[in-house]
DNA sequence: GCAACCTTTGACCGGATGGTAAATATTTTT
DNA sequence: AAAAATATTTACCATCCGGTCAAAGGTTGC
């Protein structure tokens, strides 16, 4: 009788226990170390359990199944990622918004490289899971591109295509995250500390600033 | 007596025959589109058997086992990669040299997508296939930084860090092939043709071209 | 302290996957 | 046309992998 089997509610949104939470959230974080490195099917459940150190059936007891996880994270993730382009101001000034949404961009790639990468892995093979979350992606996307239309009529900008200007910001500073690899190669012992952020930081300020200002 | 198994050999500088050169063709045609789309573990013998039509110990008559292909496919699209770069010369405007490099970059983003999101894939996965050409990678970057540095000073560019601009060129053109899921996404309707391209070729000229020029 | 519930584990399963062996078919050479 | 060499296939194997099950071990509330 016992419901010796609800291991997804775990993962639910009803009322979790003490262990639940923290073993849920370890797991995550294992996930994210794992996925992050090898992709969607080049990590195991193996690797994820014995990252967290738990045992494959233990971590299969928080979430259905390895796809589960996975989700999870993607959900998790997208949200924090967009978090700054919401914040473009329409009533802002056009240099400062477009400045600031470069900045903390490249906070994000600095500070949360693995999700940067299971979502650019995610990009790369299709998207096969992101199918719907790109819906509200482009909803965001549209309004933002209408507010720097504007920017561009009054005069403050240059006239461009603002989809890709967004482009361009996401691209550069992104692969600060998802091609660190390269990056650090290329740089030597120059890459070493987290100073290259800050010398990406000035050339971008460079590059998009003058770049886009009307003269 | 014969050397029935010298299927390595195939793969190798000596002599090969008509079928061999046909069928390792094919194989690596067929390898690319596989790859590319799924990673190297998302990636199985028997999807790369079917894609090129041909069953999987016949693959593996050609070359010794799946990692020997993609190494293979590897070599050859850094060296393609890498082509636009080597061209950019100390001798012509900078100007010019710049647009051309970013037009030769779209380009092959535009054409070889395959390609770009292989490179990508590795890179990501921290490039544990890449570590001797990154050496190489290194050299020929340094060598262009410097001529781009001499460039800021005989005062034709503004002054920066020319490494950020070639990552910020890297990352702006190959976002396109890259996350081509996501750009497609964000633009609708309107990403369905090549005019996407044309459109970034305009935006990516306004933005490094206005971006770099010293006033 | 004990009953009810929650958590963890070891053993196991079926299918996928990379790779091999040996026999057969095809092409090339003589 | 026969011999020699190359190409292809069928059958197979060992391992890995996602996932299940049932039993054992802990917690928690009364």
């Amino acid at each position: 009788m016992a419901n010796s089997k609800i291991p997804s509610r775990a993962a639910g949104t009803l009322k979790r226990t003490r262990i639940q939470m923290e073993k849920e959230e370890l797991i995550l974080e294992a996930s994210l170390e794992v996925f992050s490195r090898h992709g969607y099917r080049g990590s195991t459940l193996d690797q994820i359990a014995d990252t967290a150190g738990l045992s494959k059936p233990n971590v299969l007891y928080y979430f259905r199944n390895k796809d589960a996880i996975h989700r999870h994270l993607l959900d998790r993730i997208l949200d924090n990622w967009l978090e700054p382009l919401r914040r473009i101001d329409p009533d802002g000034d056009p240099i400062a918004e477009i400045k600031s949404y470069i900045r903390r961009k490249l906070e994000l790639a600095r500070d949360y490289p693995r999700e940067s990468r299971l979502f650019a892995n995610e990009v790369l093979q299709g998207a096969p899971r992101l199918k719907e979350e790109f819906d509200e992606l482009k909803q965001l996307v549209d309004e933002k591109v209408g507010i720097i239309r504007n920017w561009s009529q009054t005069g403050k900008l240059k006239k461009f295509d603002p989809y890709h200007l967004i482009f361009a910001i996401w691209a550069t500073t992104q692969h600060y995250a998802d091609f660190d690899a390269q990056v650090r190669a290329v740089l030597g012992q120059a890459g070493k500390g987290e100073g290259r952020f800050e010398d990406a930081a000035r050339f971008l300020d460079l590059l998009f600033i003058d770049g886009l200002k009307s003269d």
